[in-house]
DNA sequence: ACCGCTCCGAACCGTACCGTACGGTTCACC
DNA sequence: GGTGAACCGTACGGTACGGTTCGGAGCGGT
């Protein structure tokens, strides 16, 4: 494994990997391939071929083929981007929007095809090599996510907005609310329903909830 | 694949696929094998070296190696069993009481490494071989926990303890106050917390929540 | 014009595993 | 005791893929 390449343990959680334009294109072709083929359809050659680029290139670049699925992983997560909270507080009315607002995002990247394709991927990896794709991705998605989160629901109980003990409990029903079995059933397959699609009405209706057990 | 072969299409939901003894035990093993090493510890070899039999049998029994996943799933499937909710509404404390029972055996159910093994298998292999994996652990598994769950909760309803229109929605509600993120965590690697493993604790929270969204 | 760097394309090797074939053994039943 | 079915153990073919190596093209710098 050369310096340059891809390397799980020397990237900090908090910095972006930088990637060379010609390998984001690169790793945006893998990650069409790995969203409408699953894991097995990215192999090496197939990837080298469809990118136009050499075996040689991705093995100087990623290390390995291990090196290349956290590649890809990192760069899906740095390309995920949630709205800022900046004055989201100044009233009940435009926090309570805001905290909609995030859960839609939620919604929106978890129900897509391409965090579907990274979780199904990486949870196939859960139990092999010591776990490195799921850590990355816990690590760089969820608990990113959860940090916000959680940084956004305390302002709004110092405002006096929302009222419960444990941030992170408050959080994991807000989660629980949105999510509920929708996302399991996505991933195994099962094909999202007409009224699970409209991400907008699942928010307000889990906002609404979360509020009749949280709210002020 | 001969006669005997385990296929999914022959196999109705509601009458449980006759594995001989020997069998089952093979797909024991199988699922050992599974749980503790990941799918691709699952092999045809393997499994005949762990089970003490040929794989001329494995092949005669379950066709190819998809059918032998699809053997494991429904086989495991069928070892799961829900009490019973005989007369569990005769008043509204045991009607709840059988409610936290019942989240509580969610719980157990789907936080064990034995699902969670099942589940990330079937994961894997959501985006291959149209999907027989997924639709399998859906229909054998989920949907019927869902089924149970929610002629529960209209039993409640028409005993008037729960208020709610849609049944499903509400069952729904209460796999996410229950599992909340906590089951994709745990599907993508993370060790469960000390709280966590308290199912009955959390079983009582979550019928609290629920209660205070539909409790008449 | 020459050098050095990067990268592409292709050929190649080793390995892992699925699926099959075959000889030998056990066991139930007649 | 004989017979046939089921089964075990193993060896083998075919294949897919990860990883390595090599020749050569393009290109900027000196």
């Amino acid at each position: 494994m050369t310096a340059a390449a891809f390397d799980i343990a020397t990237s900090r959680p908090d910095a972006a990997p930088e990637f060379s334009p010609r390998q984001q294109v690169v790793l945006q072709h893998a990650l069409t391939l790995l969203v409408d083929g699953g894991e097995k359809a990215l192999t090496t050659a197939g990837l080298a071929r469809t990118a136009s680029c050499s075996k040689e290139s991705l093995y100087k670049w990623f290390g390995d083929r291990d090196g290349l699925l956290a590649a890809v992983v990192a760069y899906q997560a740095s390309q995920v981007q949630f709205p800022s909270e900046a004055g989201a507080t100044a009233d009940a009315a435009t926090f309570r929007a805001h905290v909609t607002a995030f859960v839609e995002a939620l919604l929106e990247v978890l129900f897509s095809e391409t965090s579907l394709a990274l979780n199904r991927l990486s949870i196939g990896q859960s139990n092999t090599n010591s776990n490195r794709l799921g850590q990355l991705l816990l690590v760089r998605g969820k608990h990113m996510i959860s940090t916000r989160a959680r940084a956004m629901l305390d302002s709004g109980r110092r405002h006096g907005l929302l009222r419960f003990d444990d941030s992170n409990d408050a959080y994991q029903v807000l989660y629980g609310l949105a999510i509920r079995d929708v996302h399991i059933r996505l991933l195994l397959g099962e094909a999202a329903g007409t009224a699970e699609k409209d991400l907008n009405s699942q928010a307000r209706t889990a906002v609404d909830r979360f509020y009749r057990l949280f709210g002020a």
